[in-house]
DNA sequence: ACTAAACTATTTTTT
DNA sequence: ATAGTTTAGT
């Protein structure tokens, strides 16, 4: 990995490598600020660090400093990270500071170390300290069997949303009983809660959980055990949390429980102003309640950011000052104005794509790395656009994130043979692969083995082991279930002879797993064989296949995301290395990294921000949003370009937009938006990137588009963007581009159109006159 | 029980 | 457009 994805500051980092271990030379280079927010080790502590300030440098130097100084042994010390990315880096950096690995340090997800507790002391929740951890996926069929079995209309309530619900409520340490006084709409006919307390009550038959329960459990387990929990007070002298503006309620009562009343020390590292997980359960109020929370509790601001020059940051900081409701701070920097944010619009996605690879080529060939450009799109969607350019220039790239290798069909299946070779009694894995690949057993004898389990209480395992003895099941449905039996016996005592990957691979040979996709003669399926046979070399590194298990569950790490180009055309010259790519990614998955060129694809209202963040959670979504801007502008270290775009191709459909209000936002002394964009649209026209000083654009290249600039001529002046629209439904109307039509619907100024010509579209009201 | 065709929902972000 | 799911036909 290039430097820039280790995050953070890379200036600071770059001083942090000369030091020693020899002193207490890890504070050298601190600032003011940061040297105290290290030092400061009695009581409560809010380190707000703003981007680029070294947050990460002032996280690690504490723990460095607190084991150098000997205020407490490595195994005193609690650190909760959100990613495991994050608590690698940290184990990494701490051990740089002291020139030496540390041993026994409670550092990891919040997860990953509720698990460790909780395995501890699972028979107090009433698990077995084996519990399986079960993903989405398990968990929305789990939730689907509960659904079918009280007959709800599963197209009107779909399990897929009722997990998304418990999960919700589950963020906020709520129980099936509190949920019950809770408003929760009207999900299968009020019942939701009921389902959710059978949901409980199944998975501790299973011995399992989901992720939020590794959460609510431990809470439970704090609060009725009040000896363990004190023991855990003893054993964390000083307690640290990353992102602390990305907790949810669940992590918060958690840390709170932990933290105790008295003799810990907790300190807690965030920016309220780049908190963007609002929608999956996370309350940007744990952090603006904090000095309440904690009485006499210290508040560090940092504020000299080392990343980004003045032009950049002062627009981010203009942006972000447009919320309210924030702890307030006031980002500087010493670096000089740099370049302006460069504000564009183009007619249409392809033209943005096209543009952004042109800025980059130019800007490869004068000698910089492909590296240190970023794209950083809103949804993940329009990663394609720029995919399919890219490939047709021979632009190397790499897309961050993406499906998650652990996450695919195939893997999960494979897993799902593990986790009934090991734990015959997993019924939900069991399931999963009892007729895959296909052996015979479809509905009819699933529903017999179901149903004997259920009504002796048993494991579908035993269930089925007990039905081979009888008639019930057809003969070839028989034979074809013992096999698969004995099939596992005969793996299991295999389990002493051989290592592991090998009986991995047999597995999926003697199943019929893998001529099952041999067979297959889709075009994904070769790729599913490559990636079994990762999985089979993968699980070499793992001491045994629980082991294994207990990594994919929480450590749910992505693959490297697909990586695309031609290599050779830009293989010349000493500028390109191998690993040479433009950054492709979403811009939650770019918090934390910095690029010396940013570009801000897609700022149009709908897009971003995006619409169902507004619909779903209205002004407080909004301010999310522009959180969201606020990350995407402060990861550039030199240069942001923001771009949008007139017409974008949506499922295919196109929706015109309009510029996001976001553009409004930024102070105009530190963009250029290419004068008047906004007021004479026929700006439109393809402009270059690369030849503008600081104070003017050279429109260089002209589209021959004569004709989208007499659209936009006759253009209405710009209303207010949440006044209704001139039309009503069922008024005839004429567009530029598609002809006459009817508008069947109008939502504020957007106008669902049905064309004679082209069918329905969505328009925005100003493309569009009435018909005469 | 399996397969192919038809249909449908789904496209914000993910520990 | 695509993938996933349901349905009807073999």
């Amino acid at each position: 990995m290039p430097n820039t994805f280790d995050s953070d500051d890379t200036r600071s980092l770059m001083r942090t490598k000369t030091l020693t271990m020899n002193s207490s030379s890890y504070l050298d280079g601190l600032n003011d600020d940061q040297r105290a927010a290290v030092e400061s080790l009695e009581g409560p502590l809010l380190v707000l660090a703003g981007a680029g300030t070294g947050k990460t440098r002032v996280l690690t130097t504490r723990l460095a400093h607190i084991i150098h100084t000997g205020n407490a042994s490595p195994s005193q010390l609690l650190a909760v990270t959100f990613t495991n990315k994050a608590a690698r880096q940290m184990i990494d950096r701490v051990g740089n500071l002291l020139g030496h690995s540390v041993d026994g340090l409670w550092l990891g997800t919040f997860h990953s170390v509720a698990v460790r507790i909780l395995r501890m002391h699972a028979e107090i929740v009433g698990l077995k300290s084996n519990f399986t951890i079960l993903d989405t996926d398990d968990q929305t069929r789990l939730l689907k069997q509960l659904l079918q079995a009280r007959n709800v209309d599963e197209k009107r309530w779909p399990a897929r949303n009722l997990c998304t619900m418990i999960q919700r409520w589950k963020d906020r340490g709520l129980t099936p009983k509190q949920v019950e006084n809770i408003d929760f709409g009207d999900f299968a006919n009020g019942e939701a809660y009921l389902i959710f307390r059978e949901y409980q009550e199944r998975l501790r038959v299973l011995n399992a959980v989901d992720f939020g329960d590794l959460l609510t459990h431990c809470i439970t387990l704090f609060q009725n055990e009040t000896d363990i929990l004190s023991n855990f007070h003893k054993r964390f002298r000083y307690i640290l949390v990353d992102e602390y503006q990305d907790t949810n309620i669940a992590q918060y009562l958690w840390l709170r429980l932990l933290a105790g009343t008295g003799q810990q020390n907790i300190c807690c590292v965030g920016d309220d102003d780049q908190s963007i997980y609002g929608w999956r359960g996370a309350e940007v109020g744990n952090i603006l309640r904090f000095e309440k929370d904690f009485p006499g509790a210290e508040i560090i601001r940092l504020e000299q950011n080392y990343r980004s020059s003045g032009n950049i940051l002062a627009a981010a900081s203009g942006l972000i000052e447009k919320n309210v409701g924030r702890l307030g701070k006031t980002l500087w920097t010493d670096d000089d104005l740099g370049h302006p944010v460069v504000v564009t619009g183009n007619w249409d996605g392809e033209e943005e794509a096209r543009a952004i690879g042109i800025a980059i080529e130019e800007k490869f060939h004068a000698g910089s790395s492909l590296n240190e450009f970023a794209i950083l799109v809103r949804a993940s969607f329009q990663t394609r656009a720029f995919e399919e350019r890219f490939l047709s220039i021979g632009l190397p790239y790499r897309v961050i994130g993406g499906p998650r290798f652990y996450e695919r069909q195939e893997i999960r299946d494979a897993i799902a043979y593990i986790r009934v070779l090991i734990q015959p009694d997993d019924d939900l894995a069991f399931e999963r692969i009892l007729n895959v690949p296909k052996r015979g057993l479809g509905d009819a004898s699933q529903q017999i083995i179901h149903q004997l389990a259920r009504s002796s209480q048993i494991s579908l395992h035993q269930a089925s082991r007990i039905i081979i003895g009888t008639d019930e099941l057809k003969s070839a449905a028989r034979n074809s279930l013992s096999q698969f039996l004995e099939n596992f016996e005969r793996w299991r005592s295999e389990l002493d002879e051989k290592p592991h990957w090998e009986i991995l691979e047999v597995i999926m040979d003697e199943s019929g797993y893998t001529s099952m996709w041999q067979a297959d003669k889709s075009p994904q399926a070769p790729g599913r064989l490559e990636n079994i046979k990762e999985l089979i070399s993968a699980i070499e590194d793992f001491e045994s296949f629980s082991a294994f298990i207990e990594h994919v569950s929480l450590v749910m790490d992505r693959e490297n995301g697909r990586e695309g180009g031609v290599q050779n055309r830009f293989s010349r010259g000493q500028a390109t290395k191998q690993n040479d790519m433009v950054n492709i990614m979403t811009l939650h998955s770019a918090k934390g990294l910095e690029f010396d060129t940013v570009f801000l694809p897609g700022w149009e209202e709908g897009l971003f921000p995006h619409q169902l963040a507004l619909d779903e959670k209205g002004s407080e979504g909004l301010e999310e949003e522009r959180r969201l801007a606020y990350v995407g502008l402060t990861r550039a270290r030199k240069e942001a370009q923001i771009l949008f775009a007139a017409n974008r191709r949506v499922y295919n459909q196109w929706i015109s937009a309009i510029p996001s209000r976001f553009i409004d936002d930024l102070p105009v002394d530190n963009i250029i938006t290419n004068s008047l964009i906004k007021n004479h649209p026929k700006l439109y026209e393809k402009t270059s990137y690369s030849h503008y000083t600081q104070d003017s654009i050279t429109l260089v290249s002209k589209d021959s588009r004569n004709d989208l600039n007499v659209l936009w001529e006759e253009e209405k002046p710009v209303k207010n963007r949440n006044s209704g629209s001139r039309f009503k439904t069922n008024d005839r109307v004429v567009h530029r581009k598609f002809g006459v039509g009817r508008v069947s619907k109008v939502d504020g100024e957007k106008l669902d159109i049905i064309f004679d010509r082209v069918g329905i579209k969505k328009v925005v009201d100003r493309f569009v006159e009435p018909e005469k």
